[in-house]
RNA sequence: GGGCGGAUGGCGGAAUUGGCAUACGCGCAAGACUUAGGAUCUUGUGGGGUAACCCUUGGAGGUUCAACUCCUCUUCCGCCCACCA
């Protein structure tokens, strides 16, 4: 009764493999298509997220299979970190035995799903042959003076005991383990991302089929900004305090200065004054307050006055200079003009502290811009600050100007004057990448006590990692313990020095792996050029969007770095991105700590790969979460049934109203999926199962309705396909062709309206002139109630579609 | 606070971009077949009302012959960034 899922399932996985049914081939007079999902972390079981977003990927693959492309669709294993480190502790093993033997169960799972993959090309970062490239690119990279060493505060987490990039600290916690961060000072690498920063700004523009939401976070990421800054003397010395603003408009409303707790200058300014132990101690008091306090919102903005004294430039005004907590030494220059009459955060310290404020921004009698900011004529009246646009006032010789172009003004003016400089501030750090870990690639550098920091010559990489080390899970560089690894002769001199024992962080390994599935097996560079030029750049790629902004970050980066070798002649690296949405169970994310994993193997056993494929791609568009429904697993199995089953009833001769209904399927599956909507091109596939249930199906219908079905359902289709009497494989046939003027209806089902209602329908012949149409219509007896004897309006009709009549 | 995205039946979700709201599936109900049904097939299924009809896409307005779709205001939810000067 049921379809023998288990067997078709087993033959046809056998059959791909065995025949290479993926290989990609490299063929010139062919389009290519590289299909790529973002490779998994080799954790030895493959959970609902990679089910979802290797299916996707999937079904877009064979599609284009289908279409006659010639496809790349590559799987590999991103597989170096620290839970393979955690494991060795754990389970007293290896992390390279761990995680080789995670990589094989791991590639049983994907296989049991059916996946399109080209297996011959995979790869996984944690083997010397990928690892030698990152360590070349590392070379390079310090060649131009891209990797360089810096001791550096950098963010600590005591737990992994390694340090982390900004971008790895969530919440002031680890991203991993979510311990609190702290702050530690070590020579470490570092990556000049910063010299990238425009390009991977400006060049944003070019990815018109990547989500919005992504290119906004990437381009909120970079943060540039356009200000200016500005130079207060102090008073009693020849120190300057440097402030950076964009709202330069507002400098003739400044009427103190802040410094950050931690500014350089605070200890000359308060030296000597009365008031010294007092702010020593609020420094303190600041520094020991952890960051997610300082910056809760609710939180008063505390502060303290320095006894100093400085001079706004474009006024020559003597203003105090105070220190406060709300403002951040890592941003900006660590100091601010306080503005409080056009700055909140200004206006409430300014309130607390009872400071002097000055409106130099007047709204303008736009309605509404004084309606919403109340509009005070005098700071008194004022409740909260006015952030929006106006004229200047109280602004020397720019009163008047509106504030937007006044802005430019007062920039160009200072400048001028030497008051300040024009600035473009940006958020982007560089990306730090040394981490005190063993299972990373080593960074190939060695230190000589003659001859200093000496990299590591191209023909001796790569830098093995060694088989053991040990791990304690405390402190340090477990490379460091391993006396072969860190002795080693230096490159210059041959005398003794020691090798680098710090290890890349893994998305470095990540940042050109695409790159590297053009030509896996090549010696000569990371990639055969002639490869990259014809499978690149990817055309789909599809991942989830907790690596909107680091890994896609970090892989345009090297793009463009390659680019700038002369190895690649393009700077983007993915033409389409797709980011998948969530699974989830009960509104919650499947995960370990709830509890509420769903196994896809279990569901593989007990409904088939086909099944959950099927579902998983029925019950929601890809963008989207989905909930996982138990039910819905069942629908989708029963439909499969449904299908199986048309085989034992084909008639000779199909209805031509069914083969109207095929094309049109053909025509909407086509759409729908070349469009990711699976979900709606399930659901046209439904329904002209249901509409074959009526009328019956020939083998025609059928044919073609195991066509769309097999991108979807792979071995079901290959299956029915062999019954069909096919005997080479679905894949070697073709996507089925639409007739369109099989679509055109010779009739037209016209809703008919009285006053935007629907009053009733009619059948009339396709393309009816008006003339034509309107007795018609006026002679519909159920419309006369409507109509009765009120003069008809107007007479709207839209062809082939509806009329309205309005009385 | 800034940015982006949402809100449609009991549930997941459709709607050719301004033209029949609720496709398709789940669930539910009835019937057929059956020794049996948690299988299969058929039919019904937004809400109210005996009915004619009326109401319905988070809420309030507006534009239009016509609004889930466009505009204004508003409520709630999700994600990302954030004392960013």
């Amino acid at each position: 009764m049921l379809y023998p899922f288990k067997e078709i399932e087993e033959k046809w996985q056998r059959y791909w493999q065995e025949k290479q049914s993926f290989k990609a081939i490299h063929s010139p007079d062919k389009k290519k298509f590289y299909c790529l999902e973002m490779f998994p972390y080799p954790s030895g079981k493959i959970h609902m997220g990679h089910v979802r977003n290797y299916t996707i990927g999937d079904v877009y693959s064979r599609y284009k299979w289908l279409e006659g492309y010639s496809v790349l669709h590559p799987m590999g294993f991103d597989a170096f970190g620290q839970p393979a480190e955690n494991a060795a502790i754990k389970n007293n093993t290896k992390p390279d035995i761990w995680t080789h033997k995670c990589i094989d169960w791991m590639k049983i799972e994907l296989k049991k799903m059916g996946f399109s993959y080209d297996w011959d090309r995979e790869l996984s970062t944690c083997d010397s042959p990928y690892y030698k490239w990152n360590q070349w690119i590392f070379l390079k990279m310090y060649e131009r003076g891209l990797a360089y060493r810096k001791a550096s505060n950098v963010n600590w987490c005591s737990s992994c005991q390694t340090t982390l990039a900004n971008e790895e600290v969530v919440d002031e916690g680890c991203w991993r383990c979510h311990t609190k961060v702290k702050q530690k000072d070590l020579e470490q690498w570092f990556l000049k991302i910063t010299e990238y920063k425009e390009r991977l700004l400006d060049s944003l523009k070019q990815l018109k089929d990547w989500p919005s939401r992504v290119i906004a976070m990437q381009s909120n990421w970079i943060g540039k900004s356009q200000g200016v800054e500005i130079y207060f003397r102090c008073k009693d010395s020849d120190k300057e305090i440097t402030v950076f603003t964009t709202r330069v408009d507002t400098i003739f409303g400044a009427t103190y200065v802040v410094l950050a707790p931690e500014h350089p200058l605070v200890k000359e300014i308060i030296k000597g004054k009365p008031q010294e132990k007092e702010i020593l101690s609020f420094i303190e008091k600041v520094a020991n307050e952890s960051k997610v306090a300082r910056v809760k919102e609710d939180v008063k903005k505390e502060g303290v006055f320095t006894g100093g004294y400085c001079i706004n430039p474009t006024n020559n005004e003597v203003i105090p200079i105070w220190i406060a907590d709300y403002v951040l030494m890592e941003y900006g220059t660590g100091a601010i003009m306080a503005v409080p009459a056009h700055d909140q955060r200004d206006f409430l310290f300014a309130k607390e502290h009872s400071l002097p404020m000055r409106i130099v921004i007047q709204p303008t009698g736009h309605p509404s811009t004084t309606l919403r900011s109340g509009s005070p004529q005098s700071t008194e009246q004022m409740t909260q600050s006015y952030e929006g646009d106006g004229v200047q006032v109280n602004s020397g010789e720019f009163d008047g100007l509106p504030n937007s172009e006044a802005k430019i003004k007062i920039a160009q003016w200072m400048e001028a004057q030497g008051m300040g400089k024009i600035v473009t501030h940006w958020r982007l750090r560089d990306w730090l990448i040394s981490r005190q870990r063993y299972w990373g690639t080593p960074i190939p550098m060695i230190y000589c006590k003659a001859c200093g920091v000496v990299p590591v010559p191209y023909e001796d990489l790569p830098v093995e990692l060694p088989q053991d080390a040990p791990f304690t899970g405390e402190g340090g560089s477990p490379l460091g313990k391993v006396k072969e690894f860190v002795e080693a002769p230096c490159p210059k001199c041959k005398g003794n020095a020691r090798r680098e024992t710090d290890t890349m962080a893994t998305f470095f390994d990540s940042s050109w792996y695409f790159l590297r599935f053009s030509s896996p097996h090549f010696q000569g560079s990371p990639f055969n050029a002639q490869e990259a030029k014809y499978w690149m750049p990817v055309d789909q790629y599809i991942g989830g969007i907790e690596h909107a902004i680091l890994h896609l970050l970090y892989s345009r980066f090297f793009t463009k770095f390659f680019k700038d070798l002369g190895l690649i002649e393009f700077d983007e690296p993915f033409r389409c991105l797709l980011t998948q949405g969530m699974v989830l169970k009960d509104s919650e994310v499947m995960s370990k700590s709830k509890g509420n994993i769903v196994d896809p193997d279990s569901i593989i056993k007990e409904y088939g790969a086909d099944t959950l494929r099927l579902f998983i791609l029925f019950a929601a568009p890809p963008e989207t979460e989905l909930e996982w429904d138990e039910r819905g697993i069942e629908g989708a199995f029963k439909f499969l049934n449904r299908v199986w089953r048309i085989q034992e009833n084909l008639k000779d001769n199909a209805e031509p109203q069914l083969v109207r209904i095929l094309h049109k399927t053909i025509k909407k599956v086509t759409e729908d999926i070349a469009d990711f909507k699976f979900n709606t091109a399930i659901a046209g596939i439904m329904e002209l199962v249901n509409a074959i249930y009526q009328m019956g199906a020939d083998k025609e219908v059928f044919i073609k309705l195991v066509l769309l079905l097999s991108p979807l359902v792979p071995h079901f289709s290959e299956e029915l396909w062999e019954k069909l009497g096919n005997t080479e494989s679905i894949l070697k046939s073709q996507w089925p062709n639409y007739d369109a003027s099989l679509l055109v209806e010779e009739k037209a089902s016209i809703v008919i309206q009285v006053n935007g209602k629907v009053r009733s329908k009619l059948e009339v012949a396709r393309d009816i002139v008006e003339a034509e149409l309107k007795p018609l219509v006026l002679a519909d007896e159920k419309l006369k109630a409507w109509i009765q004897d009120k003069p008809v309006k107007n007479f709207i009709v839209i062809p082939n579609k509806l009329v309205n009549i309005v009385v």
